[in-house]
DNA sequence: CATGAATGAGTTTTCATTCAT
DNA sequence: TATGAATGAAAACTCATTCAT
């Protein structure tokens, strides 16, 4: 019941005076939120287990109540954080700058690389769905992350239009919708995938074929024919 | 508390050795199974409540135990026959006598309306990839299942590459993939997408654009370009 | 943690069939309600441990929550049988048809003498007090049976008034609190009434001598003066 | 959870050896104490948190451990407080100098307005005898106080039998049990008064007929008959 | 087969108190 | 002195499962 350990603090330079702070409130935080990731997405909310997360934690169980409150309101900041990785990474994207299907393709892939670097995150969302994204409503970042996806994709389709590569009557959602579908389902369902066909589609092969079968999908999809 | 009634039993009236029967094990079984299917696929494995699945039953929790053993046996119980849904409907398809273009995209609607119709299905397949899948590995209706839709579509495949109608370089898992992830991500997800975008998938004014827009999607994907 | 015996279940009669019920639902709720009101009355709401009360119990504590939901859904059931209680007795008393004097002076002795006796009532009641009697106001039985009480005290009032023993200008709720104030205090604050003086009013000798100063002092304040 | 300002200390300006400190230990204290008399009345001893009281202070928990020990340190703190105060007021009661009938009438409307408006010090009393009283007896003040309120009845009771006002058979700490009751149970018990007979007992109007009323009973308790 | 009562181990949550800065 | 962070023990509550009738 002991921890053997703490955390040691970060030293920030040569300043002792600085160093080996035993109380950093910020690292405790981080550092629960970082398991709870894990056991949430792991086991789902109700399977996951309060004590199992404190275990794995450098503080106590009562630390996460002290910061969250409850069961419910870490798992809330779970996906909040997570969320607000991917919000953070998606606006550094140069796509405005890029040719059109060009910036598409650029599109895609990170949307694919994301997905398959977190998986995390995938399997937050599908929690989430089952629980009919009742906490995912109460975060003020969810829906403006989402509307600032569709604008990436907007300003992609109407740059396309008007440069003659891409079909005039696509809906930015859509789009977006199928982009999510083909990135998505092969990370949240790759157990059942690999054991309905033996093959796992995190190999890097496999991976690396969906990437590019997916981005081609998708620009054969908003193609304008000759 | 109290139940108002009792399942009366089907008197098959006229043969005597079925009359009479005050109990019938299959309908209380069947009773069971549905009321667990609403419950698991809504809740989760861990989130699933005997009790609450025992309460909205025809019976009592007692025979819940006599007739599948524990939650986790009425749970693959209740997957073993979701799926056993699915494969009897599949088989029904009069796909190989198509021209290849029709039946795939036969093929894709079909699987659209049939994620679209059974959330159940899809969400269980969710929750099966939050387990690792490692219930439904158990079922042997499985594997073959999804064996017989890969050999429809490699026929497909083979069919239309021969008509010119194809490209030659797609493999039948891959697009099997292509077209699970469209049909699948809308339904599975459909809460957080709403609550994103404010655009219910299931609209039916949607679900019929969705459904063309994903069955063109696939078919773009596989035509041989001139 | 294992319990050593079982209530033995009230055998109705001779019937052997009948005999030794290991399962008596009534029986446990009536164990569980005593033990709680032991509980409560002496500790209060929030002093009063659920493990506590379980273990004094012929079962489990899961049994408390069984039956009663929560602790407070046991604290409300505690207060609905020690106010059922009280009720049941009050009316069997015979006083409209004795002399109001007579009646009167039954009245407060008995109301004395419940209160002597049923010191759990009375701590409840205080408790209830600390609590704002948000409990007890969620009682239907409540209101009810007070009404009752002052009914009888009206029906002596105007009879005595009747016949000139009583002056004609009381109300009958106000002789109500007067007399539950002089009922309850000494009992409910016999603690520091005892420690302050050194007496112990449920002595019974000065136990005896209150109750006929009450009645005085009620008698002496009805009274209507030549 | 930041606290937005701390208590200024009032700096008696002028002497510089009182000025310029930055904290008032007394005034720490003091406040402290006033808002734990009202939490620990409001809620029990149990039912009182550390925190909620640290939360309502302009300082923080450490100093309440710093200045009281313990939560029960506390609490008998606020004991003490509130027994100092009334004792302080009963001194400056010139009833010995008054007719014995005048006199009597003064000391219980004193008692009666006591009550009234310390309802605090009332509920804590309640609170004390739910706990056997274990805490109070400690409080040298406590049974000091009750001394001298006996005497000051004695003395009254003795110059009243001699004037021929009084019967001469009454004991003081009867007599002062008798008005305690009557002050005392209708504001400690006002909450289930109030619910029970939809009247509450501190509305200005009932509260001056209660007033007359309860000296009304006393002083035809004492008075001799002619 | 059917049923409500019973159970124990586990899970979440709370709370008075102490520590490091 | 002052303060937010930290703690462990205890409390309330839940749940899958079994038993007696």
């Amino acid at each position: 019941m002991k921890k053997a350990s703490r955390v040691a603090a970060p030293e920030t330079d040569g300043t002792p005076s600085e160093a080996r702070r035993k109380y950093d409130p910020e690292q405790t935080k981080r550092n629960i939120l970082e398991v709870a990731t894990q056991e949430f997405s792991s086991m789902g909310l109700s399977g996951a287990r309060v004590d199992a997360i404190a275990e794995r934690t450098n503080t106590t169980k009562r630390m996460l109540y002290y910061y969250f409150g409850s069961k419910e309101g870490l798992y809330e900041a779970v996906l909040e954080k997570v969320y607000g990785d991917i919000r953070t990474l998606e606006q550094d994207l140069p796509i405005s700058e890029l040719d059109p299907t060009e910036g598409l393709r650029k599109l895609v892939e990170f949307t694919f690389d994301y997905h398959d670097r977190h998986r995390d995150f995938v399997r937050l969302v599908s929690i989430e769905n089952i629980h009919g994204a009742k906490y995912i409503e109460q975060l003020k970042s969810f829906k403006s992350r989402n509307a600032s996806v569709i604008r990436t994709i907007e300003d992609l389709l109407a740059r396309g239009v008007a440069a003659g590569q891409f079909r005039p009557d696509i809906d930015a959602i859509d789009l977006h919708l199928l982009i999510s579908s083909l990135c998505f389902h092969r990370v949240a369902n790759r157990y059942t995938f690999g054991s309905a066909f033996g093959r796992d589609p995190s190999h890097p092969r496999l991976r690396a074929r969906h990437r590019e079968m997916i981005a081609d999908a998708v620009l054969r999809f908003v193609r304008k024919e000759a």
